[in-house]
DNA sequence: TTAGGGTTAG
């Protein structure tokens, strides 16, 4: 009997035709139990046959095949038959068969079977606990899987390989470092350091944590690290906003001579897209086309990316013409590209393609278009989306399709019509959202409105000196210097510090940093006597410096000087010196270009003949 | 009989 059940498990695997054959060639209860445990594969003249019989059948079922039915269960509902067949044939007594039964039915996220099932046990092992913890976080519900855990301990198991790694992932995705500290004091505790499932989790948990310095100390003190070590912690620093150490462990990486896949392709392109370098994205470009790596939708997506943070826009259009599929991300990532890129109309073109294409949008895909909108003066296009989203997509607005709104209203100067809306909005406001309606402000001058957002504001994020800055700004526009002076008063008795303004440039293989001022570079003097030199062509050409931008409250001399050595300039200058003729210059400024650089770009644009892309905190430059 | 790392906005 046991003989001819293993034929039978066999040939499950083989076509119907041949299952049928076999069902009809054996002993009537052999064919009826195989036919009960099947029953969802067979169509319905086979099911006749099953109804012919009576269970249940006393014969003996072989684990290995009750466990590759379960293998090949489809949804919970094949698995709930099968779990009633090995019940009645007994078979749940088999630890095997029972722990395979809860993986199935968490496999097939149907946790409340699962959970039912793990109940009734009469015996679990360490697989137990470890299958029921890794479906709860599956179905990402931390809370089951820390109650479960605690049961792990109360009933003394000691946990393991398997169970730790669900745990430590649990608080990465719950971006809890507290309780991955105490994870990590049990891994200790059982001696599961070295463990590299283990280590992997710990460090892409503290990464994405953002406790860098902890996941970089573990990660250095593996004994053998793997791709997907090097993995995580490449995407910790790119999380963390180090993306230039990501590219450099990249490097590191392949020096060790770990040859890297798909999925850390991903992650590195990805990093380079934060970053923003277009030589080292070139590097990654040629790196993912010389190793034949497929442009799936999620590499391909994440191509497009970096090719238009990168400022190359039109390569990112390429790479998106050359993916065979497509999905609502990767469509959103052009959209969103042409969107900071200024281009808006191309942003509204290709969201028709996609509603053509039949692919629907998400709540991001909005975001992409009414950001597009906003920064390409599309007023009233942007009304129509924001309208449309609701009612053609279902999509309900979050606070950052209000923002975008804000945003484009602002602009316009339409600041009434922009409190409007703030002041009907449903959902939670945020520091973006003020953010916005102060930026509007500033433009427009509207001394009273701004400091209420302000107020807002500071009540949100006390700490971030960028809005005292940005409000102290205001107020020095107009003329208001007391009020200046007020809140620089407030910002020195906070202990609070401006975020320095820096920008970079690529030359010579490699990156130079600049901040305002700054004599440290080794081409300082060349780059302030080519400052020199454009300053007077420039007054020439009838550039007028503007400096209201310089906001504090100083002597015109003085402000002049300080316009002068923004990084900005020095970055372009330099890169005047360190690319040859007629090749454009890049740039990337951590905070927003000041309106007078902005200015200042288009003259030297102009005079030297070189296309100047600036890449700032919110948008691209483009200047031709 | 149980395991890992990846794409769009902000």
């Amino acid at each position: 009997m046991l003989l001819k059940l293993r034929k039978h498990s066999f040939f499950i695997n083989a076509s119907r035709e041949k299952l049928r054959f076999c069902l009809a060639s054996t002993s009537s209860a052999t064919t009826a139990t195989v036919a009960e445990a099947i029953a969802p594969q067979l169509n319905p003249q086979n099911t006749q046959l099953r109804e012919s019989q009576e269970p249940p059948f006393s014969c003996y079922l072989d684990p290995k095949y009750v466990i590759s039915l379960l293998l090949r269960s489809r949804d919970i509902f094949h698995t709930r038959q099968i779990h009633s067949q090995v019940t009645i044939h007994g078979m749940l007594q088999n630890l095997n068969v029972a722990n395979k039964l809860l993986y199935t039915y968490a496999q097939h996220k149907a946790l409340g079977d699962a959970y039912a099932f793990f109940g009734e046990m009469g015996e679990r092992d360490s697989v137990s606990w470890s299958v029921m913890i890794g479906g709860f976080a599956k179905v990402g519900d931390y809370t089951r899987c820390f109650g479960i855990f605690r049961e792990v301990i109360q009933y003394g198991v000691r946990p393991d390989n398997y169970t730790l790694p669900f745990l430590i992932r649990c608080c990465r995705d719950m971006v809890n470092v507290l309780n991955g500290r105490v994870i990590h004091d049990v891994v200790l505790k059982h001696g599961l350091e070295s463990n590299r499932f283990v280590c992997a989790a710990l460090v892409d948990m503290y990464a994405k944590c953002r406790v860098i310095e902890d996941a970089r100390k573990l990660f250095d003190e593996m004994p053998s690290r793997d791709l997907v070590s090097w993995t995580v912690m490449i995407g910790g620093y790119a999380e963390c906003g180090n993306a230039y150490e990501s590219l450099v462990l990249f490097d590191s990486m392949r020096e060790e001579g770990v040859v890297p896949d798909k999925i850390s392709m991903v992650t590195v392109v990805s990093a380079c897209a934060k970053l923003g370098a277009m030589n080292k994205a070139r590097l990654v470009h040629d790196y993912v086309f010389g190793n034949k790596f497929s442009l799936d939708v999620i590499l391909g997506t994440a191509m497009i990316d970096m090719h238009a943070k990168c400022g190359c826009i039109d390569s990112a259009r390429d790479i998106f013409d050359k993916m065979k599929d497509k999905n609502v991300v990767s469509w959103s990532a052009m959209i969103a590209a042409y969107g900071y890129h200024g281009h808006g109309r191309k942003a509204l073109d290709t969201f028709s393609m996609m509603l053509s294409s039949g692919t629907l949008p998400n709540a991001i895909t909005f975001v992409s278009l009414l950001y597009a909108c906003s920064h390409a003066g599309l007023i009233e296009e942007g009304l129509r989306f924001f309208t449309l989203m609701w009612d053609e997509y279902s999509v309900t607005p979050n606070v950052k399709h209000y923002t975008c709104m804000v945003d484009l209203l602002g602009r316009a100067g339409r600041l009434d019509q922009a409190v409007k809306l703030v002041e009907s909005m449903k959902v939670e406001k945020d520091e973006g959202l003020w953010g916005a309606l102060l930026g509007a402000c500033r433009i427009h001058g509207h001394i009273d409105l701004a400091e209420k957002a302000a107020n807002s504001l500071l009540q949100l994020q006390p700490h971030n000196a960028g809005h005292y800055v940005l409000l102290s700004n205001i107020y020095a526009k107009a003329g208001r210097w007391k009020d200046v002076a007020k809140i620089r008063d407030l910002m020195t008795r906070s202990r609070l510090k401006k975020v320095p303004g820096w920008t970079w440039i690529e030359a010579y293989n490699n990156f130079h940093k600049f901040s305002s001022g700054d004599e440290t570079h080794p081409m300082s003097k060349e780059i302030y006597e080519m400052l020199r030199n454009l300053n007077e062509k420039l007054k020439l050409a009838g550039y007028v410096p503007d400096t209201s931008f310089v906001l504090q409250g100083v002597d015109e001399e003085v402000k002049l000087g300080m316009l002068y050595a923004h990084s900005e300039r020095l970055a372009i200058a330099f890169g005047l010196i360190a690319t040859p003729a007629g090749a454009p210059i890049r740039i990337t400024k951590n905070l927003r270009v000041c309106g007078d650089c902005h200015t200042f770009s288009k003259f030297v644009s102009a005079i030297t003949q070189r296309v100047i892309i600036v890449r700032d905190s919110n948008r691209f430059h483009h200047f031709k």
